[in-house]
DNA sequence: AAAACAAACTAAATTGATTTAGTAAATTCT
DNA sequence: AGAATTTACTAAATCAATTTAGTTTGTTTT
């Protein structure tokens, strides 16, 4: 590997030229920055990160955290679209992302992880609202942004879907179609999104005028299981609901999957609405008529909300709160 | 942050000793190990990465590359098992990953990432056969497993399905339910895969005496759209086949889509078989019979190989071709 | 008791960059 | 012409670690 060293001595001048060439400082020679830049060129050279991190204590690498409940991590359908989306933007910017997922719990923490590596941000997904480990990483100051908790501290801002008007639209969706006895099915208690989407319900529900029964609240889990179970607790109840508002389209497929082995029809014998929108919902049959989260936008935006973090030392960088969409398709029906 | 001055001091000792007690060495005193321990414990330090990587050239860091052709990248249904099992293996080993699209495509070669962030490794997925820039990394020596590429060199192996026998086990399905006009919708034909895959087909369908007709074997691409306008063109045929071999999940949806626009029906007009086993295949309806890849598998395999050419300077990694494995569904039916 | 050896430590060089302070030469000012 | 200023460079310190080559002790050996 080349170094710095090397193209000096190519170039026949010191190593401070060489990165003063590279840095755009204005005292150096038209001559010589020419002559150092084709040495540069022709060698194909690029300077060492490690080294450069080390003396300018500035990575260029942000740390992506991200957990879900059911051990999926990265493979979870909602995390892709906003790695892709985060992706696009951090690289515009000359970043590289580091993944970190949560397996190794035990061992490090956050700040430890971050730390370690000299990251200069962090993006996390999917923590719970209860980590412990949060509050040493709020403390370190190290920019973090929080994809899905609303967690505001001095150098750390969220973003987060509108996941109360979410679950508002899916409701009203329903209630417009006729619906008046709709039941929801809960993603994991302990997230914000769930939490959200469940004053939603409730908001929509008593602004219809309608009867939020205890029994058409059902807890359950964010995966095609969670959802399965939880359908079927439905399917005992002595007085249906007609309409399942499920709070992520996993749950949403697991309901259908319930309802279809009970001998029953979607939207025919129940109209089913999801959250989230993940890749499959539209190739579902029927297709899933979902609140959509604009995932590549969160990611955009969680990229520059970082990177404001990251170079603005004194400012605070505002919380985003996303809009959602209702698309409506084929699980739902008039009454 | 502390560094290694700060423990030496407090613990009274040169940093040349905290250095060699963190590193194993064997000729520090127990007492004095103890004490050092001790400070670094109570004190919660942890090594500067960039500091280590910069003085011992190791990085414990793992470059991952991908690309698709439909720029879907990191959300491909397939690359995502494939990180996961990956990311279990390394993190077992220490090492993190570090995220490389294939965005930056122009600005930076993949040595030129490897070498600016000094990973020990690279592992790549999805790259043509035909990447120029491929040769100058094999040239540097960067210890590299291809996934989906049998690319082979002095410090690179790879990983690979058994993409024909796969193939031909999806013919073969077809043949037992007695299918004999079989077509297949191919994906891109520059991957490896795809060439393999239709290998398999012919060579299955030579073996059973089925005749292989130009028309019954269409040109597409790896995505819903590409199998949507392939199935089109299928439809459009005087003889049309009893069945499809699609050489990808999301071309079976695609081709599932197009049927059901015409009118006709899966499994009862054409029976149609995957590649892949994505995770919205047995979610739809009818659930898609499919060959499935050993994702996970593979990820961990990938990290396993890596690993070891990273750790061997002289071994050769030899290549792995992991089976695949016939899912039968509903897509598919007795003729 | 002197020589040889082993045990337990440390000083200093090194890794590849950046940056501060300083210097020599060229230019401008009076 | 001499002083002041500007221009264009470089030497050396620095970042946080590792590692080599010593250096002190203390212990054996003869």
């Amino acid at each position: 590997m080349l170094t710095i060293k090397d193209i000096a001595r190519k170039a026949g001048v010191s190593v401070a030229t060489v990165s003063k060439v590279m840095n755009g400082y204005d005292d150096i020679g038209e001559v010589t920055k020419a002559k150092v830049l084709k040495i540069i060129e022709e060698n194909n050279y690029r300077p060492n990160a490690n080294a450069q991190s080390l003396r300018t204590n500035k990575s260029f690498l942000v740390g992506l955290f991200f957990k879900d409940h059911q051990d999926s991590g990265v493979k979870h359908p909602f995390f892709r679209g906003i790695i892709s989306g985060l992706e696009e933007k951090l690289l515009e910017n000359n970043y590289d992302m580091i993944l970190f997922s949560a397996n190794w719990e035990d061992q490090f923490s956050y700040l430890e992880k971050c730390q370690f590596r000299n990251v200069d941000g962090a993006i996390l997904m999917g923590m719970p609202k209860d980590d412990p480990k949060l509050a040493e990483l709020l403390n370190a100051k190290i920019p973090s942004v929080f994809i899905d908790l609303d967690m505001s501290a001095e150098r750390a801002s969220y973003i987060i879907s509108d996941n109360e008007e979410g679950a508002r639209k899916a409701v009203r969706h329903l209630t417009e179609l006729g619906h008046q006895k709709i039941a929801t099915i809960e993603g994991e208690e302990i997230t914000v999104p769930t939490q959200k989407r469940l004053a939603g319900y409730k908001a929509e529900m008593k602004a219809q005028n309608l009867e939020i029964r205890d029994e058409w609240v059902i807890q359950g889990r964010f995966s095609v299981d969670g959802g399965y179970q939880a359908m079927k607790e439905i399917l005992r109840l002595e007085d249906k609901p007609t309409a399942i508002f499920c709070q992520g389209d996993e749950i949403a497929v697991g309901a259908m999957q319930a309802i279809k082995e009970a001998g029953l029809k979607v939207p025919d014998d129940f109209s089913i609405v999801g959250f989230d929108d993940i890749e499959i919902s539209q190739y579902l049959n029927p297709a899933l008529t979902t609140v959509c989260q604009k995932k590549e936008e969160m990611g955009i935006e969680a990229a520059n909300m970082v990177i404001e973090l990251i170079n603005n030392q004194e400012e605070k960088v505002e919380p985003e709160i996303i809009d959602t969409e209702l698309i409506v398709r084929n699980s739902t029906r008039k009454l």
